[in-house]
DNA sequence: ATGAAAGCGCTAACAA
DNA sequence: TTGTTAGCGCTTTCAT
């Protein structure tokens, strides 16, 4: 006999009351709800029915108990603040939505002891996998993740490995077509504004920039180049160095679009006019760049094809869990707005 | 006897298997991880000293199947592309995760069917509340949150209901604060550019403006007002057309910074300086306002005081399902920076 | 093609 | 102060 009472719950609904309407057993529900195993038309058409007759909301923690599935991908996110990781969680979402799938969102500084705390979230409500949005990380924190055999996929690490697939940018191109657009404007002395000393991110775009630069003939100045820290301020104190110089560039590129938004300010600032006296390139193609003026001209990456691949990879690591993840690339091409013109 | 096998989990552990090594019930070992429930300290210690050894990860949706409960709120935004809601989602997600929550995150147009899909995702996902971020949409959308007893947010509606609370924004005060700068730096003919037509908090914005502009003994002048969308665009071409006057305004508030950001690139476009001709007031108080030359001058919401706001709502609602939701109001206060100067 | 049964991990009611 | 027990909804295996 049962002594607890039932709980008080809202949903007064499940596959089996469903069942019960339609006249079959609930395991029948189940097979017309996931559309697997074999259920006669007539008989899925009577359950889909009294489901709409229900208003019947299927409740996923019950496979998620008994699974260990959840249908949910983890997203780690390092800073909500720089426009380029809404706009790219906005088309992630959207793409997990398509298939049924939700986000988890965690926005953590991921050299903190926060990122083990996030992965810890994360574990459990037993996500399916996890996007960790970061090229440098203690890689102890993810460890658990793998031993839990969740799949992840980091960002531009370059590096995979058991259990872990790398979407990387290919930001080689975007540099080359920025660095064609510049020469084609007449420029000769191009200038760099970085990231974070000594960050792999920012080792390979510097590296992205020089060799654009070789390859349409021009000379890499390293006194034309200053290091920043990916955010505004960096951009701006980095662009204000290069001012101080006797012999300015004419042209700076910028390793993101927050930098180069740093770096306009700073050419307002010194009334410097933008792309009349100097042209400014950035990276990363985001919707502010737009009308940030004069317009940013930036280097672009497509968030829909990132959040495609992402997803791809984490499907291709939980299929083969024990062997190296793929290393995917995604291109970039230079969108042309007002902060370039003639030197 | 068993017939089914175990499905392969990647978790071994659940509070049986701490019991066990801690000699105690499973039980017990759910008092301590709650701390509820009177256990000896002793029992307690040795608890904890196992679910340490362990490394124990405990599982949700086990009490979500049973109780209905997820420890999830639900989060719907209109557009993650407007700072805005990106620094209200981190200050919201940072109040959740400290008390061990999750956020469940919609990025909808209010105004399409897309809401009421959102809507079902979270009632699938059994959250415990839900903000909307929205004060205008179709209320039959919120309507199966309100029957399955789903404690609601609205944000600036201004209008509470059963089962739904609102936090409204002050922007009154944060308006007359705008006046009185401009007032005291000697700007008479002030313009306003607004949100969209016929929309709630498009008419509270521009009725805070006037109330506003009378306090301080200046005259509302209907002929420089302009309606905007909200976004880059509609600021900007609202700007082309006040610069089209005959008489300009001297200084323009605008409903959010998105459209103050539009009316700077207007001006930036038309050679005209900011503040040394035109002074502009943004509203919202967001980051890259600091950036945007020359730095925007902004009625500023505390993201924090209103994601506090937000969560202490619902669980006002939640504890009085039964009768209407508290009306709260987040306060505004003007944030000066570059974009106002000297008429 | 359909049904029966089992069990995932948890918390709360009750018993001891 | 601690233990026992029940059951939330689901998918899958096995039986029919």
């Amino acid at each position: 006999m049962n002594t607890t009472k039932a709980p008080q719950h809202q949903f007064a609904q499940n596959m089996k009351t469903v069942a019960r309407l339609a006249g079959v057993s609930h395991a029948t529900v189940s097979r017309v709800i996931n559309g697997t195993g074999l259920v006669l038309p007539a008989t899925a058409e009577r359950v889909r029915k009294a489901i709409e007759q229900l208003g019947f909301i299927p409740n996923p923690s019950g496979t998620t108990l008994r699974y260990g599935r959840s249908k949910v991908f983890g997203l780690i996110l390092p800073d909500l603040t720089n426009p380029f990781y809404p706009e790219f969680l906005l088309n992630f979402e959207r793409a997990l939505v398509a298939t049924e799938h939700e986000v988890m969102l965690a926005t953590t500084q991921v050299s903190s002891p926060e990122l083990a705390r996030s992965v810890r979230r994360m574990l459990m409500r037993r996500v399916d996998g996890v996007v960790l949005m970061a090229s440098e990380f203690d890689t102890r924190s993810i460890e658990p993740l793998l031993s839990h055999r969740v799949p992840i996929v980091t960002i531009d690490r370059r590096i995979t490995q058991k259990g872990a697939a790398d979407v990387a940018i290919d930001f080689e191109t975007g540099y080359l077509q920025a660095a064609i657009h510049l020469k084609k404007l007449g420029h000769r002395r191009i200038g760099f504004i970085g990231g974070s000393e000594g960050l792999v991110t920012s080792k390979v775009r510097l590296k992205a920039f020089q060799t654009a630069l070789e390859d349409v003939g021009l000379n890499y100045d390293e006194k034309l180049t200053r290091m920043g820290d990916y955010r505004v301020t960096g951009g701006r104190s980095a662009m204000q160095s290069l001012l101080a110089l006797r012999k300015r560039p004419t042209a700076v590129m910028t390793v993101n679009d927050l930098t180069a938004f740093g770096a306009l300010r700073a050419l307002h600032d010194a009334k410097i006019s933008v792309p009349d006296e100097i042209s400014i390139v950035g990276c990363d193609g985001s919707l502010l760049g737009e009308v940030f003026p004069p317009g940013l001209t930036s280097i672009a990456v497509s968030f829909e094809e990132m959040s495609r691949k992402c997803l791809g990879a984490l499907h291709s690591v939980k299929a083969n869990i024990e062997s190296k993840g793929p290393l995917l690339v995604v291109p970039s091409t230079l969108v042309i707005r007002g902060s370039t013109g003639p030197a």
